[in-house]
DNA sequence: AGCACGCCGACT
DNA sequence: GTCGGCGTGCTC
């Protein structure tokens, strides 16, 4: 008998087998219609074998349904990517079939002749519809208007039987990329790197490569025209694109666009259903070559990928928390792998795992210096505020505010950088010292003075800032503590009464027009002083701009997580690059109250291989990643006793294993989110140990009820 | 995810 | 005395 074992869309653990009817005829990737118990669902095939007697008796396959297989490759790799991030394989398979949520388009409705067949009375109108016709074949209202006649006399000739109507699919041309149409004259490191790159694609095999450079030394191009040494060799070759945000998709459709003359497919949640359709049926069907998108591009049914890019690797966005828990830089090397193809990962501040594989020789190391005329690193200093502490209930000492007077003086730019949304992250009482927080979690409430709210940053929760202290009764006893974006901004205008300043955040820009439009007046030079949180730290160049005044450097290195000191170096970097080119150099001003730390001493020194160098150390001795592997259970629940429950359970349940230590069950970080109570659990082992196989051994010996959610994140980077 | 089966409060 | 609440469990 043969069977086929079918993924299905749903939290089961295994594919489920099905009889497959004699006639019937199915391979693996195909989608088939089964039944599950009293329904039809649709599912993916992952194997099809042959067995003489079964155990039980299976149900049949329904139907092999028209849509379009996925690539054995897709189906490997979403087998894989269920393995190593322990999600269902099933619902892993479906994130595969997004693309087809839409229905279908409607097939056109066109006219053409039937043979020669003339109408029994040959009117002027019946005339001109039959010469605008020819032989070509076009919708009813498309003829008519060509014509110039109603749709009456179309409709006419269709009931004589002179015309007829057919239905074609309608299909989105995507069209082909020309990879002659305008290249980039690269530099020699710049040729060096691509060159690199494009004999990575022609092997034809599994080729990872880390394109190092700073900001400005021209990745973009640089992988670009790798690309089209790809096409150039293979017209049907595909190359997927991963940006790790929406926002910054269309600066590189247009750039690509430009390169070749055609517009990429673009793949995000921002993607209108139907077009989704078109581009994920076009990919499959080898009809569209290159896609640009965030990380759920990489789910496609490409049938001949040839290169991946992950630009801004280090990005954390890449990482998705939410529902399937992955990191799309890990997915993308593993899907080049399995798809044998060429993968890049780009950026100015690579990630530490990704400069230890380059190091230890896994990953190929292209690095780019800065192209002449572009921006030049600024000079970095510390501002140790113990020697120069603001005054109270202000945010800026007085070394930078001179700076900043003196910018201004020069009719240049300042951008102070502050990650922190809002007026202030703190609101307490100075009678019985309560810290508000949102009624169903314990995270901090933030007052926002634009909209004189008071908010919470994880759910969402706002509700107007109260007159009494909510814990004592106490009245007009709240004080707004330490500083946002919204606050610096205040002190700034009274500082500079004449200066024009904007704050650019997420709550100010809330959208890709809004964030064009302020970029544009900054650009413009309409905006002496920007103060932005990490919104705009990202890709974007101020030709005036020659100050950066970071107010809290200090801010990510507390907290102390796994990441926190790599974060802060990417985010500082970043920010202190915005500042100076080379004809009117840069200067980067940095207010700590630990001018010692070594993230900061490695930033003020612009010597980023110190900072990797330490910082690998520190994780070597401590063996976490990437000399160790990192695994979080968090489980959370309506319920706290039904959470205590389940985490005494696990922790009674750890099984035996070598060089692998289990941490917890403790409350995780934030124990109180939307009214659910949350524990951790963390698992760290050596690199050689298969983690994976650790937890599903650990979580078959336990079952929790429904009323309790479990989410194994394997490589955590938030520890919230 | 659905949809079943299965034990305890307000109704004809 | 029943109709129905959604808690646990199964679906090849």
């Amino acid at each position: 008998m043969k069977v086929a074992s079918v993924l299905i869309p749903l939290p089961v653990p295994e594919a489920f087998d099905y009889a497959v009817p004699d006639e019937m005829v199915v391979a693996r990737g195909d989608q088939v219609a089964v039944p599950l118990g009293p329904r039809l669902m649709r599912g993916i095939v992952s194997e099809v074998f042959e067995t003489t007697g079964s155990n039980r008796r299976l149900k049949a396959v329904e139907a092999v349904l028209d849509d379009p297989a996925l690539p054995p490759s897709t189906v490997d790799f979403v087998e894989w990517a269920g393995r190593w991030t322990l999600a269902a394989p099933g619902e892993m398979a479906a994130t595969a079939l997004k693309g087809l949520r839409a229905p279908p388009p409607r097939p056109e409705r066109r006219v053409r002749r039937v043979g020669e067949r003339q109408p029994a009375r040959a009117t002027p109108a019946r005339t001109a519809v039959l010469a605008a016709l020819g032989d070509r074949a076009l919708t009813a209202a498309d003829l008519a208007r060509a014509a110039g006649v109603s749709s009456g006399v179309v409709k006419g000739l269709v009931d004589e039987g002179v015309l007829e109507i057919f239905e074609v699919s309608a299909q989105a041309a995507f069209d082909p990329p020309d990879p002659d149409h305008a290249p980039s004259s690269l530099n020699a490191d710049q040729a060096a790197a691509a060159q690199a790159m494009a004999e990575g694609v022609m092997a034809r095999a599994f080729r990872p490569f880390l394109l190092d450079g700073v900001t400005g030394s021209g990745k973009t191009e640089t992988y670009l025209e790798a690309a089209a040494e790809a096409l150039r060799a293979d017209p049907a070759a595909q190359i997927l694109i991963l940006l790790p945000e929406i926002a910054l998709t269309q600066a590189v459709i247009e750039r690509i666009t430009a390169r070749f003359g055609a517009a990429p497919a673009e793949w995000h949640s921002g993607v209108a259903p139907p077009r989704r359709r078109q581009v994920w049926e076009a990919v499959v069907a080898g009809r569209c070559n290159i896609v640009v998108g965030a990380r759920s591009a990489l789910f496609l049914p490409f049938v001949n990928l040839r290169l991946v890019v992950v630009d801004e690797e280090h990005d954390s966005s890449f990482k998705q928390e939410e529902g399937l828990v992955y990191h799309g830089r890990d997915l993308a090397v593993a899907r080049a792998r399995i798809e044998g193809a060429a993968v890049v990962l780009a950026s100015a501040t690579p990630s530490l795992e990704t400069l230890w594989n380059a190091r230890q020789g896994r990953y190929g190391w292209l690095k780019l210096r800065a192209r002449h005329g572009a921006a030049v690193l600024p000079d970095i200093q510390l501002l140790d505020l113990r020697q120069s502490p603001p005054d109270p209930q202000t945010w800026l000492s007085q070394p930078l505010r001179q700076a900043i007077g003196e910018t201004l003086a020069r009719r240049e730019q300042t951008l102070l950088f502050l990650n922190r949304r809002g007026y202030a992250p703190v609101v307490l009482c100075r009678a019985c010292g309560h810290r508000l927080t949102a009624p169903d979690t314990d995270s901090w409430l933030v007052e926002h003075r634009y909209t004189g709210r008071l908010v919470c940053h994880l759910t969402g929760f706002s509700m107007p800032r109260p007159k009494l202290c909510p814990s004592c009764g106490a009245e007009d006893s709240l004080v707004s503590v330490g500083p946002g974006v919204e606050r610096v901004e205040e002190e700034v205008r009274q500082l500079f009464p004449e200066a024009r300043v904007a704050v650019f955040s997420s709550d100010t820009v809330p959208d890709g027009k809004s964030a064009r439009a302020l970029i544009q007046s900054m650009t413009d030079g309409q905006i002496d002083i920007l103060v932005a949180t990490q919104a705009a730290a990202k890709g974007h160049n101020f030709p005036g701009l020659t100050l950066v005044g970071v107010v809290d450097a200090d801010l990510g290195l507390r907290g102390g997580d796994l990441r926190a000191a790599e974060r802060t170096y990417q985010l500082l970097a970043q920010a202190t690059g915005r500042a100076g080119r080379a004809d009117k150099p840069g200067r980067a001003l940095l207010q700590t109250w630990t001018p010692e730390h070594p993230v900061l001493q490695a930033l003020a020194a612009g010597d980023r291989d110190a900072f990797v160098e330490a910082e690998t150390a520190e994780r070597e001795i401590a063996s976490l990643p990437p000399y160790g592997r990192l695994a979080a259970i968090i489980l959370s629940s309506e319920n706290a006793a039904a959470v205590e429950k389940v985490a005494a359970d696990l922790a009674q349940a750890i099984p035996n294993a070598e060089r692998l230590e289990v941490y917890g069950p403790a409350d995780a970080p934030l124990a109180l989110v939307r009214g659910r109570r949350r524990k951790r659990l963390l698992v760290r082992a050596d690199r050689d140990v298969d983690i994976q196989a650790f937890l599903r051994a650990w979580l078959g010996r336990v079952k929790a009820p429904g009323s309790v959610r479990l989410t194994v994140d394997v490589d955590p980077y938030s520890f919230l």
